[in-house]
Formats: C-alpha cells, sequence, structure tokens
DNA sequence: ACCTGAACACCGTTCAAGT
DNA sequence: ACCTGAACACCGTTCAAGT
C-alpha cells in the first residue's frame, strides 16, 4: 500500500514531521468537530504556527482530502482485489458495505465533504472511487446481477446519502439496512 | 393554510415587518450561500440590526427552521390529502417525490438542516414530518405494496440522503431515478 | 526551504443605551 | 416592547521577517 508519506519527497526532515502532525491532528480534529473544526486551532495543537499549515495544504479541502487519502486507498485496493470474487453482485455490495463502514469510520467526513465541497467532483479521489465503482458495477451489471439503468456516481452518491442521514445519529445497523433496501433495489 | 405570519400574535407592526423581512433576506442568503450563510449580512440587507435578528430567531437553527416551515407546511397537508388516494403505494411514492421536490426548491436548505444541525431531531418540523411519513408508509405497508421491515425515519433518512448528495449539482432527472431505484427496493 | 506569528478583515453573540 | 450598534472574542488568510 502506498501511503500518504511515502508520496513525500525530499522534504526537509522538519516538514515532513510538521506535514504528518498536522494530518494526525486534523483527523482527531474533523472527527470531534466536523468539517468545520477551526485550523487555527488544529495548527495551534500540532505545535506549528497557522502559516505552515497553510504551506502544507493551501485550502480546507486539500486538508480534508488528505485526512481521507488512507481510507480511499484502501477502498481502491479492496475494489480491485473484489473484481476477482466469485459473485459480481455480492463482490458490489460487499464494496459499497465497506464504503459505509469507511464514513463512518472518520466520523462522516467523507459524507460531508462529497456533499459540500465542489472541489470534490473534480479531485483525484473522487475519479479513483468512480473507476472502482464503475469497474465492480459494469461486472455486476454484465453477470445481469445488477439492473443496467444505473451508473457509477448515480450509486457512490446513493451510498454517500445513506451515511449522510446518519453522521449525527451513526447506527450502523440502520445504516446497513438502508443499504440492504438500496442493494434491493438494485436488482434487475 | 396556517401560514407563520398567522401565527405571530400581537406583535408590534415594526416587530412583524422586521420578521417577515428578516426571513425573506433569509431565505435569499441561505439559497446563495448555503446553511452558513452570515448572519450579519442577512440582519444588513433585511435593514435590521443584529440585535433585532437575535430577537427573532435565538439561534441560526431557529432561522433556518422558520425558512423552511411554509414548504413543510405544505408537505404536511399534501400528506393528508394523499390518504386519501386510490393506491397506497403510488400515494407514498408521490409524497417522496413532492420530499425531493421541495428540498431542491430551497436548494438544499432543508436536506443540509437535517444532516448537519442536531437539534433537528427534536423540532416540530422533524416531528410533523416523520409523522406524515409514517401515516403514509403504515397504508401503503397494510396494503401490501411496501415491505414491512422499514421504518418512516429510515425512509426520510434515504429521501434526503439523495437530495444532499446532489444538493452540488442538483440534476433533478437523476435524483428522481435515485428514488425510483429506492422505491424499487421498497417492494415486498 | 521552510517556519513563525503579527496583522487585517470578517463573523457570531451579547448587552447597554436608546425610542 | 422592541430596536440599535458598539464591544468582545474568535477565526480565516496573508505576508514580512526570521532560521
Amino acid at each position: 500500500m502506498v501511503t500518504s508519506t511515502t508520496l513525500q519527497r525530499a522534504k526537509r526532515a522538519d516538514a515532513l514531521r510538521n506535514y504528518e502532525q498536522i494530518l494526525t491532528v486534523a483527523k482527531e480534529a474533523f472527527a470531534e468537530d466536523g468539517p468545520d473544526a477551526s485550523l487555527e486551532e488544529i495548527a495551534r495543537r500540532a505545535g506549528v504556527g497557522v502559516g505552515t499549515l497553510y504551506r502544507h495544504f493551501p485550502t480546507r479541502f486539500a486538508l480534508q482530502e488528505a485526512v481521507l487519502r488512507d481510507g480511499i486507498e484502501e477502498l481502491a485496493a479492496k475494489a480491485d482485489e473484489l473484481l476477482d470474487a466469485p459473485s459480481p453482485g455480492e463482490a458490489l455490495a460487499q464494496w459499497l458495505r465497506a464504503q459505509l463502514l469507511n464514513d463512518s469510520r472518520n466520523h462522516g467526513l467523507g459524507a460531508a465533504v462529497v456533499a459540500s465541497m465542489p472541489e470534490w467532483n473534480n479531485s483525484g479521489s473522487c475519479q479513483r472511487m468512480t473507476a472502482s465503482a464503475a469497474a465492480l458495477l459494469a461486472r455486476a451489471q454484465a453477470a445481469g446481477e445488477v439492473r443496467s439503468d444505473i451508473d457509477a456516481p448515480s450509486l457512490l452518491h446513493l451510498v454517500h446519502g445513506i451515511a449522510l442521514a446518519h453522521q449525527h445519529a451513526p447506527d450502523t445497523v440502520r445504516a446497513e439496512k438502508l443499504l440492504a433496501i438500496m442493494l434491493d433495489g438494485l436488482r434487475p
């Protein structure tokens, strides 16, 4: 797995330390205070000047995307694995459940970013998730296990919608039941 | 129809005028700038001191709920009508479509409030919508047109999730297609 | 190169003073 | 009763000065 760390190239040691520290603190802050958590406080808690935070993450969205990156890499990897699974329909269902789980793991940050950050649609993360979803979906449709009149973006919208609707009452059971209902609706 | 105006009792004329003016401006502001629109600017554009805004609407949520109130009254009324419609399943579907339409009419404010304001669940508006949904749902379930293992809050969560996922690309066609898929999933 | 923190503009919220 | 707007605290963002 390629982590954000290994992607850093030739940074000074202190810069790298700061980068990681900001990321760690940001993860906590977003979980506690939501997607609008104070950047100033994140910098403070990371023991870093605000300017340093802005240097590493020029926009709030950049920081949010960085926080989400690990989970997204994992989901992409999981999608690749699932492309070899025996039942294409079940593989898709499993991956969508993983999406839901990931959304709840980061306390709804993912879903919130998708819904309220216009930049999301043009981000690499979005393209990556859409590509994974499209591959799994195409296979399930080719196998006749999923109706053909739905596309990958719609599918992701639905899952994130379910996640969003539960971000303030993170009832995993209920969320998974809604996903099950949605999956029933996906049958041809 | 009972409007918010007729609910005001014995206010001074200028107070009432201010109340209405703030509401009008807030509606525009939320549509333009989203649910976090500046309260200060709303007051300014309404030609009113900030204190006056706070007097009428002690919290941001109070103002948001007031902006949404008319649409909610309409939906509640529509639900009452639809309880007499011939097909219980179709009546439910129609009402859910109206929910979606209402969400897009106020530029996603409704869905955003539902998702990001913890106060929502305890609000009268929420109880009202849940009651309407429950009545239509119960009838559809009794008629055997909708599966019995879903409840009204889940149903509303799903619809608002769909609306939320589209608030930054308000593609009505796509949203309605997702709703149709969800409705398919609701069949017994 | 990278970091710091002061500086500026802006917003949320309260409250003393006004009518 | 209701309104106003100044006052305070806080945050986002930039940028000159430092290492």
